[in-house]
DNA sequence: ACATCCCCTTAGCC
DNA sequence: AGGCTAAGGGGAT
């Protein structure tokens, strides 16, 4: 199957939406994308302005590919409203047809618990060791890959199997967690209705939640694109790009700082929906991507 | 080689 | 209330 681009109404770029940090699950293999998504693997190119798209064991058709990138956002627009700023307006020169995921609410949830205090890689090992343990194997083109294991999968896992994958502190979230779900007691899907601030009210009751996963997974699986996720990379930038906008007495207390408070969480995020607007979380993203190409430290 | 720091932070303690 | 600290283990320097 293949979906035919038009870079000018609908500009997408799949090399700068899957190594931007924000998925855990795609490898490239010679020319091709590898991704397990859901209970399928789907391998992927982009030709130009054609996105040619295979999946195994069942076949995806271009309405999953376009829900799963967000082919339906308007980028033209989101870019011209996000791009009014001169450093947002670089990244989109740098990285322009980067697109936010729409990913599964659940596999997302679990992913940035892992995803707490760690680097990029061993957050891939992570989910990857999971998968191999309680997730379903697939086997495509020769490859190995493992699905995501389902909520009852990890709820009835005992904790030294979970920290046997590698995860450490974050065993007993993820297994806590997991068990909330799988009781149904917490609809991550009932998040997708509310508003951005109830919905974060509601993933931060959860264990092994705080205020950077809760915007990661609105951001990328709930349709909240004003969440503004701040890890330790888009502290840096915006004290390094926006010091103006913040309190002298702010700028110099949390710019030494490798960890801020969740007051000084607020403080930035706020200030990213206010600066950035309704889509925050796309401006978020680009400035993501060049803090990171800056010093060319892509261990993506 | 090898030590040391860092890491898309959270939660528990005081 | 808010500052301090511990918590896997792998990657980067």
């Amino acid at each position: 199957m293949e979906i035919q681009l038009d870079q000018s109404s609908s500009p997408f770029n799949l090399e700068h939406t899957l190594r931007c940090g924000q998925l855990f699950r795609w490898e490239k293999m010679g020319d091709w994308w590898y991704g397990i998504v859901g209970e399928k693997v789907v391998k992927i190119r982009q030709i130009n302005d054609r996105l040619v798209f295979q999946a195994f064991p069942e076949k995806v058709y271009a309405n999953f590919v376009e829900n799963y990138f967000r082919l339906d956002d308007d980028l033209p627009f989101i870019l011209s409203r996000i791009g009014e700023d001169k450093h947002v307006r670089r990244a989109i020169r740098c990285f322009g047809g980067l697109r936010i995921s729409r990913q599964d609410p659940w596999e997302c949830l679990i992913s940035y618990i892992c995803a707490t205090y760690k680097n990029i890689p061993a957050i891939k090992n992570m989910i990857l060791n999971l998968s191999k343990r309680f997730g379903r194997k697939i086997t495509f083109n020769s490859h190995h890959f493992y699905t995501f294991p389902k909520p009852s999968d990890l709820a009835h896992a005992s904790l030294e199997e979970i920290k046997g994958c590698k995860l450490g502190f974050r065993a007993v979230s993820v297994l806590e967690a997991s068990k909330i779900i799988d009781r149904g007691e917490f609809r991550l899907e009932d998040l997708r209705k509310m508003d951005y601030e109830k919905a974060k009210h509601e993933l931060l009751s959860l264990p092994g939640v705080g205020q950077k996963v809760a915007d990661c997974v609105l951001l990328f699986s709930l349709d909240k694109l004003e969440a503004f996720p701040v890890d330790v990379w888009m502290k840096r930038v915006i004290l390094d790009f926006y010091p103006d906008y913040f309190e002298d007495s702010f700028v110099e207390r949390v710019v030494g700082k490798s960890s801020i408070t969740p007051g000084e969480y607020e403080t930035i995020g706020s200030f990213g929906r206010r600066y950035f607007g309704e889509y925050a979380g796309y401006a978020q993203e680009y400035l993501f991507l060049l803090s990171r190409s800056q010093g060319e430290n892509m261990n993506i």
